[in-house]
DNA sequence: AAGCTTTTCGCAAACCTTTGCGGAAAAACA
DNA sequence: TGTTTTTCCGCAAAGGTTTGCGAAAAGCTT
């Protein structure tokens, strides 16, 4: 049962030259005579010799390694950023070490703490919901761990993010509806903390003004983005006396919920109330009607912030902290297309 | 830029004492007394030490880590396990490294190798849609690298594995299609050569016999589970003279997409044609109607897996193989249940 | 043939930790 | 006081790799 791993000295000592040399003939080293060389190189194949990366890890201070902190694998968002972030990783030679932080802060905490004593090279972080102090990434900066955030992020002024153009998105949003017959777009949004409700919601209402719709506070109502949580912030909605006639959410799942709920309160979608949703994950074609979404690149997103990250961490100068804004498109399904305007 | 690491030999140095000293002091070791453990531990707290992990894996040839290999980590299916063997190697202190093939052998092949050579202490595997043969997991047996399987399995006399009760799971679905009316019930399969494809089958035959129904080709279709291959094998049932009343899918992605494009084509669901799907994701919940579903106890099946992983490599011996099979259930929705019965 | 350059290889330190063993000093005992 | 035990700590090896430097051997020049 035990494993066993064949190292330069057993090379060295098969071949009877020393190991230093058998570590250079492996390389090519111009120190070694290519016959030597080519003798080691056959040896090394033939018993199969692989390095051990903990003894390289040890010497070169550096773990080939990044660490991603998630608040959640098994939605499709960071799912799919992740995705985004192991392909440009592979390429590059480094692993990812995936810790989920279950929406909790001190759990992202944890892992934190955890990730940098495994030694990571840099970390790939998503602020978990409940995060909202910042101070545990003082650790990682004093650290000189490299550090970037995706989609909801803080300090960015000190540290580099990836984002998408929230403000813009959910401002065409709000344009769309209204070109589409919507004058009382409500708005289910996140927790009022995190960025992207901030961004969103700004967005929203900068909408609503280029349109010369009125702001509404009983049009808004915030949710933890689950999908019980969007389904009481829908009946909210749906209690008020003038209803409203389309429903921006947050993200696709919260629009998901919020459609079950409109539907089974027997209203008619898109015609009673409009919808779109964030992200345009694979099921917003498939339920019915099929939702319009605000497509995040999200791949690209993953790939963008394991870019800056192995960046910032392959040039031994700091570098000013980068916002990598990515652009999103509106992808127009029936949820948002009343057929008979008012 | 030059992240700098407090190691025992600062310690010692500052304390003006050896480093095995300072060790022993650390953890407390009776050779030390109370009062110098007591004084490095206070200079290794204020100095923030903390044990370099690759120094302690090369000395003690384990890595505690953990590699996963699965055929694509936007899957809900393959998430929501991750998250279950997160879960359990977490609480066990394991870090896992995470990488997808894609559904392609070739990149499974380099995974694996990619793994072994970061000397991860065992491996869990769901092998790819494209893997049709084995012999790349001899290079993981003759490294005595223990490996678990679930889902997609192989080699299960040589190897452990969790995997669903699929037989069983898919034997009573078709009764319950037969219960509520179907007597045409057709399956759209995944590829022929997983165990998945084949159990499932299985018990599929084995549930008509039970309901004296007749085994007919023209109602059996495999894709290779993408929502367009599940697009083409509905579009062929559909076209058949003498139509199905049901469709069991290989799983929910697979319905949705099949749903999608009967419901595209005018017929009702279920009075026309009723669904029943596998997995029980999220969604199945959301999409209209609501998919009845084979609930699989995914985040269970990763704990599982973990358990059977780390159980193999805590103890020293090799064990006998063990075959874990997860129960699961149906959960009945609108889209198997027929207002009219024939 | 003597001196010089080039080629080819080995020694040893370094990275950090753990641990068996030996040794000195202190304490306990006779 | 002399001897034995106990307490407390350090030495050194081990794990596998890389690399600066020194040294032997071979080749070259005149």
């Amino acid at each position: 049962m035990e494993k066993v791993h064949v190292s330069l000295k057993d090379l060295a000592k098969e071949l009877k030259i020393s190991i230093s040399s058998v570590s250079r003939a492996l390389k090519n080293h111009p120190d070694i005579s290519p016959e030597l060389a080519q003798k080691v190189q056959e040896l090394a194949r033939q018993k199969n010799y692989k390095p051990n990366p903990y003894a390289i890890r040890l010497l070169k201070h550096e773990s080939k390694t990044i660490g991603i902190v998630i608040p959640d694998i098994v939605t499709y968002f960071y799912a799919s950023v992740i995705s985004g972030i192991e392909s440009y990783t592979k390429e590059k030679g480094y692993s990812i070490v995936i810790s989920s932080s279950q929406e909790s802060y001190q759990k992202e905490q944890n892992i934190i703490e955890n990730l940098l004593n495994l030694r990571v090279d840099g970390l790939i972080v998503c602020l978990s919901q409940e995060t909202a102090d910042y101070k545990h990434f003082d650790k990682i900066l004093e650290d000189n761990t490299p550090l970037v955030f995706f989609d909801r992020v803080c300090r960015t002024s000190e540290i580099s993010s990836v984002v998408a153009d929230n403000f813009e998105a959910a401002r065409n949003v709000t344009r769309h509806f209204y070109e589409n017959g919507c004058t009382r777009i409500a708005f289910i949004n996140g927790p009022n903390h995190l960025n992207i409700s901030k961004e969103r919601l700004a967005g929203y209402i900068e909408g609503l003004k280029d349109c010369g719709l009125k702001i509404s506070n009983d049009l808004l109502a915030s949710c933890n983005m689950t999908p019980e949580g969007a389904k009481v912030a829908t009946q909210k909605l749906l209690a008020l006396k003038v209803k409203p006639d389309a429903i921006l959410s947050i993200n696709d799942t919260v629009a998901f919920s919020a459609m079950k709920e409109v539907k089974r309160r027997g209203y008619k979608i898109p015609d009673d109330i409009a919808f779109v949703g964030f992200t345009d994950e694979f099921h917003a074609s498939i339920v019915d009607p099929e939702l319009t979404s605000v497509m995040h690149p999200t791949f690209e997103m993953g790939q963008e912030a394991a870019r800056l990250l192995i960046n910032q961490l392959e040039s031994k100068t700091p570098g000013t902290p980068r916002q990598v804004v990515m652009k999103t498109t509106l992808v127009v399904r029936d949820s948002s297309i009343k057929k008979q305007k008012k």
